[in-house]
Order: C-alpha cells, then sequence, then structure tokens
DNA sequence: TTAATATATGCTAATATGTGCATATTGGAA
DNA sequence: TTCCAATATGCACATATTAGCATATATTAA
C-alpha cells in the first residue's frame, strides 16, 4: 500500500507527471542535457525529478560516459504496467510543446549521441526561433 | 494534466488511498460513521479525507437525513475509470482488516440503515473481543 | 596531473500539508 | 422552539516538501 502511496506522490507534481510522459513517449529515453532543455528547466532541478522518480522504481538510468540517459523502467509489476499505459493515454496541449522541443533537441544528436550541452547557445538560438514563429503565429489569427 | 496531479496528490496520502480502496469494495458505499469506526480513525479525519477525494471527483455525497453516504463516481472520465479498475486490484492484507471490520460494521445495519452511531459502546465491544481473538491466535501460532 | 563539462547532492528559506481541537452546521425528535 | 447526534469546517501548530544555490562527484580530454 504504502509502495503505492508513494508512487502517486512522486505522480503528484506536474514536473515530475510531464516528465514520465515524455519518457513514456521514447522507449530508449533521453539525456539529463536534452530534457532540461526541452523543459525549460534547471539541469539540477531535473536530475533531481528523475531521481524522484528512480527511487520509486519509475525510471531507470544508464551513464554513457559523461552523459546519462534515463528511461522508463520496464521491468515492474502489473499495478505499474497498468499505470504507465494510462499515463501514456493522457493527451494535453501543454505536454505537446515539450514533446516537440525534445524531438527537436534530440534531432542534434550526432550518431544517437548527444553533443550539445545544456544551455549550449545553438539550442537558445533555436528556441528563440520558434518562440518568434509562435508569436507570429498568435499575431496572424488575432489580427 | 493538473487535473491528473491533483487526482494523483489525493491518492499518496495512505489513508485516504486505502479509503477510496474501501469504497471501492461496495459500490453502494458507505456511512461516514462506519468508516470511521472501522478505520478507527476520528470523524472528523474521515470527514476530511472525503471531502478531498469528492473535491477531485473520485466519489459523491447522499444525504440520508443526518447521515451521510460516500461511493465512488462512477460518472467520470475514462482516465479515472481505467485508474479505479487497477487500484481495485490491490491486495494488501493490511486492507483486509479493515474490511472485515467495515463488513461487520455494516451488518449492524437495520433495514440496510446505519442506527448505531460512531463510537457506540455496542461497537466497541464488537472490537475489542476481536481483537482478543486476533491475540489468542497468534499467541497459539507463537507457542 | 589539471581543466572542462554533465550530473548529483547538501543546505536553507519559503511554502504546503496533516492532525487535532473547537466550533459551526445540519437534520431529527420532543 | 430546544436539544442532541452526525457531519463539516476554521484555526493553529508541527512537520514535510520545494526550489535554488553552492558545491561535490564523475568522466573525458589534454
Amino acid at each position: 500500500m504504502d509502495k503505492y502511496c508513494k508512487i502517486f506522490k512522486v505522480l503528484s507534481e506536474e514536473k515530475r507527471l510531464k516528465l514520465l510522459t515524455l519518457l513514456l513517449k521514447k522507449r530508449e529515453g533521453y539525456y539529463v542535457c536534452e530534457i532540461a532543455d526541452a523543459l525549460k528547466e534547471t539541469h539540477y532541478n531535473v536530475s533531481k525529478y528523475l531521481q524522484e522518480l528512480k527511487v520509486v522504481g519509475l525510471v531507470k538510468e544508464k551513464r554513457e560516459g559523461r552523459l546519462v540517459m534515463y528511461s522508463v523502467n520496464e521491468n515492474i509489476d502489473s499495478f505499474v504496467k497498468k499505470l504507465f499505459k494510462i499515463i501514456s493515454q493522457i493527451s494535453d496541449e501543454y505536454i505537446e510543446k515539450n514533446v516537440n522541443l525534445l524531438k527537436i533537441r534530440e534531432s542534434l544528436r550526432e550518431n544517437n549521441k548527444c553533443v550539445v550541452g545544456v544551455n549550449d547557445p545553438k539550442w537558445k538560438r533555436i528556441v528563440s526561433k520558434i518562440e518568434k514563429e509562435e508569436r507570429l503565429k498568435i499575431t496572424a489569427k488575432g489580427g
């Protein structure tokens, strides 16, 4: 019982739930720096959130050199498996934005390895470009 | 997203999760006084827990005179329906004890109406008898 | 070895939360 | 109406949680 409560507790924070839904969209997982950039969160916070998800067994990590990749833990009991299934079905435009950012961030990989550091100017340029385009879209709609 | 976080948050407390699992076992629901007795909790706390479950739409209430009956809310979105399903499948000996107490408490109803108030001496006698029997069982096993 | 980068962690202030009490509200009976 | 029982709620205190910073650790490269 306590185990389930702890899982629910971790998921009761929007940032952690969002993080998990993002990871559920790509079984291989993402690197910490990619997630931090896509969620526009500090790396130490993302690191903490991932730790919290890991403590209750929802995600697992794999170190690759100085990068750490996090992915959902498939090796779990049936309760969590079912929970993953229904969380995967949550659709939310709020998440969609992050999914897109994360995909763009992922596309910067070379040989499936992350080569752009957290807060790299390259990434910042891409984000500001996207945001500019979005503002234009809203203006077009509004006018 | 926030809606789901709030649901998880309510379920992240053992007492509330337990309360919901008990209600899931009997669709018609239970009266507040019955739950308070079976969980050995104060009525004001049970009342609060039920309120919290109600706020996020997991349970509904129905007043019957001065009694209030709470039951799981069947009229909900598919996410919660699926969540209910997997929570129902949680099996836990810790819960079983409360389920039994609740069944005994329910059996004191007359014409399916609760007639024994919260903390009634009648109930206290029954509980102390059950506890005595349990102690005997443990002694028998241990010896 | 040192420097640089990615990630993790210890600490603290601000905030949120749970519990229990006292009290309010509601409904029934007299 | 008044009184009582069942339930709800406002408040205060203790405790838990969070974000952010500074710092520590781990790894690679030179």
